[in-house]
DNA sequence: CATATCATGTAAGTGGTTACATGATTGT
DNA sequence: ACAATCATGTAACCACTTACATGATATG
């Protein structure tokens, strides 16, 4: 799953520019996994256009540069259900903040205390964020649905289930004595 | 983090040749939060070994290649301290499967079942991991300490509550009904 | 008066993956 | 006989990120 399948799967919700994909990616659900740069964007939807998957409607504006309004066509909708109907590639996790805790014993007891500190803030967020969407926000209008829900009640399970795990165990973590002398495993 | 560090990582455990790393990478508790090919690994310790953070031997074998076994030199070990003090990069998740499940509707009901089900049998499956190394695996005892078992601990927990979450609302999920209409949105 | 938001696009660079080249040994 | 495991390395390719180019309008 390419960009350009990011942004068919975007677009299926309405009519966007580059610019309102990019900010539904980086704040909408679909920031929880899946992320992509302008550099991406932009190129991509030149080539969904070549390509036919998507019809442009410039929209010229005062001041700035006009503004391209990509909506998906038939072609553009069944492209879309044909890359979703393939084999799922394999999540692909990269965490730096698990691979520190790994290696928590070459931690400095501040930086580890701030790290997971920063993590627990992030997660607390996280999880007021997708409360308030499912409240009354109405960016989350766009999404509605068994599938949305669904995926969104994944991230809040995922997310509170780690937050726990971490307040329950970070005294254990903390508290572990340095080893006696480096070098010295097995 | 690149893979020079995660290199570093995981020779901070002891030494290993870059074949071992590989293995270390997809088959111990690192696979969960990191991966890499041996077109990054190979590369990537020769340039590990030119800025002298690893020390190689070269182990003569006969009938294949020389196996170089690497070690982490005391400017290594300095260097993944470093790194690991620095700020952790947000996590990146790229899911096809939140992706497909996100898009629920557009998915013929078979594939949508299938694609959950095989999600919960390797679901299933790293649990049976994680829990199996935990008891007695010999390739588990290189890692030890703390660290580790915090980190395979949230992989535990986070793997055990998307299962649950998964067995108690894939009903919801595979129960909707189709939209009656499409493009009918809003 | 500076910073953020809106808005599109390109070019250079990067951090990888995939495929290739090579080949003995062991297990099925 | 055939596949898997062990073992290293290179080269071509790729998808993406970062930085640049441009600039008006609104907000604090």
């Amino acid at each position: 799953m390419d960009v350009k399948t990011l942004c068919l799967a975007v677009l299926s919700h309405g009519p966007a520019s580059g610019y309102e994909i990019k900010k539904a990616l980086e704040e909408g659900p679909y920031a929880y996994f899946y992320r992509a740069s302008f550099g991406a964007i932009y190129p991509s939807l030149a080539q969904l256009h070549r390509s036919g998957f998507v019809a442009a409607e410039s929209r010229s504006q005062v001041g700035r540069p006009d503004k391209r309004v990509y909506s998906l066509t038939p072609d553009g909708h069944r492209e879309l259900v044909r890359a979703l109907h393939g084999e799922p590639a394999p999540d692909y996790l990269r965490s730096d903040f698990i691979l520190m805790m790994f290696h928590a014993d070459l931690l400095s007891s501040a930086h580890r205390r701030a790290v997971i500190d920063a993590r627990v803030r992030w997660l607390r967020e996280q999880l007021a964020c997708l409360d308030e969407a499912r409240a009354k926000d109405p960016a989350a209008r766009r999404y509605h649905g068994a599938g949305p829900a669904f995926a969104c009640g994944l991230g809040r399970t995922i997310y509170a289930a780690e937050l726990a795990y971490l307040e329950s165990s970070r005294a254990q973590l903390e508290d572990a004595p340095e080893p006696p002398l480096k070098g010295a495993a097995e």
